[in-house]
DNA sequence: TTTCTATTGTTACATAGTGTTACAATAATA
DNA sequence: TATTATTGTAACACTATGTAACAATAGAAA
């Protein structure tokens, strides 16, 4: 849930209504997703928010991501949309705001049901300066098997951006969107076993990447270390996927 | 929008939000799906409702959908959730409600924007009894090809069921959902043909659809033709999906 | 300079999967 | 018994994939 002060104003948003975003980023090693934490409530989530009565859904979605990413080019994907009657709890919420300052009375809106739009973003981890939401303090990277109890269904919702992920990884080369412009063929395997969480052969990796027709091969990057030299690669640009806009 | 005149009122349902349902059939030959026909409008529009305020959305499209077919145990799959802003014109739905008898001054409420979460279901044709909605007085099979035009994104909204279906198609042996339980494969090549909108090789699908292992042998259809009699086959208990109950 | 080591790019080979054609089996009819 | 239409399966070529091996090479060590 995110969302300004001065904003908190039901008549604003869409009642009832709430995005939630899995913010997908790489840092080399390790697949990893950023987490919001609530002021002083040990309370842990995922980025979201609301959507204005005249706003696009994907648009305020956009707008959630970049506020928390500082990036504007980002690629979005909505995977599901998550309705259970029961799936919020009005007490943790409740203290949210009145930890903020805020009068839970006045705010009932948002202790209500929320239907939330889930959609993932994958993002490339070294542009990203993370800033905490209004009503948060703090946002960091947590790799997917280092988690912290998360709110409401929060954990399941990234369960399912994952399993959508997996599924779109190939169909839409996705590794594109979490590496630099230029990488190694290692560094592309990598992602792709971060994501799949296993491990992959090497040589069959190269030949089907190379096969697919998508890379251009650039130059070799030298890295002062005492073995041959990888090759750089990047995406073909009619090959890379627009983000939403 | 599938409504009952008497619950007509915006307190009981969560305000802008909405699903729609593209309910798919195969008559032996196309692969159709049920649209509705508001009475006295000419307008066409995908069977959809409305989520009571205490009402798992599942629950609610699981309800309309068997309002619309008479069926209880349903496969469905949510696909997507539409959110432009501007996806809908009150015009038409005034005429509706007009057409029915109904002040549109005191359905305010169904006037403006709503976020619709589409879902798409697989029914044996044969076992379906098609009701029209209490706004509406037709509801019919119309094949994919011969689409009435269609209110709001509707088109869109079809488009991303059939294309979503195809995806889901061999991971989720949705052809199951489509026949009866017995079929011949044949039958069941015909299914993967009206989905995909192309011919498959007949041996070539039934090496693989027997080698899926997923499939059990029964005994021979005897039709009188003089040939060869097809054998029956059903899917394996244990792979037929279970529908969101 | 030469040798060594770690890594990368590529090839070779076996195996599995797929597209296509051909052929055998068979239910009813002539 | 021969014929016809359809079905089930096998045969073949071709492609894709898993695996191992080999060659190339950037820098370090000798």
């Amino acid at each position: 849930m995110t969302l300004k002060k001065q904003t908190l104003q039901q008549g604003d948003y869409i009642p009832n209504l709430a995005f939630d975003s899995v913010i997908f980023g790489f840092n080399g090693k390790k697949l990893k997703i950023l987490i919001l934490e609530y002021r002083n409530t040990g309370l842990f989530a995922l980025p979201g928010g609301f959507i204005r009565r005249d706003e696009n859904l994907d648009e305020a979605v956009k707008n959630g991501v970049s506020e928390r990413t500082g990036l504007t080019d980002i690629y979005l994907e909505q995977f599901q949309t998550f309705g259970e009657a029961n799936r919020a709890d009005p007490e943790p919420m409740k203290r949210i705001l009145e930890m903020n300052g805020l009068d839970p009375a006045s705010h009932q809106w948002l202790l209500g049901r929320f239907v939330s739009v889930a959609y993932y973003a994958l993002i490339n981890f070294e542009k990203v300066v993370p800033k905490p939401d209004p009503l948060s303090d703090g946002i960091d990277w947590y790799a997917l098997d280092e988690l912290p109890p998360l709110m409401m269904d929060h954990k399941t919702i990234i369960e399912k951006a994952l399993e959508t992920l997996r599924e779109n990884l190939e169909k839409k080369l996705l590794g594109t969107n979490l590496l630099p412009e230029k990488f190694t063929m290692k560094e592309l395997q990598q992602v792709y076993e971060a994501i799949y969480g296993t491990s992959l052969n090497r040589s069959g990796f190269q030949r089907k990447m190379l096969s697919s027709n998508t890379l251009v091969r650039h130059e070799k990057r030298f890295t002062g270390n005492a073995h041959k030299a990888p090759y750089l690669y990047s995406f073909k640009p009619n090959r890379v996927l627009q983000p939403i806009d």
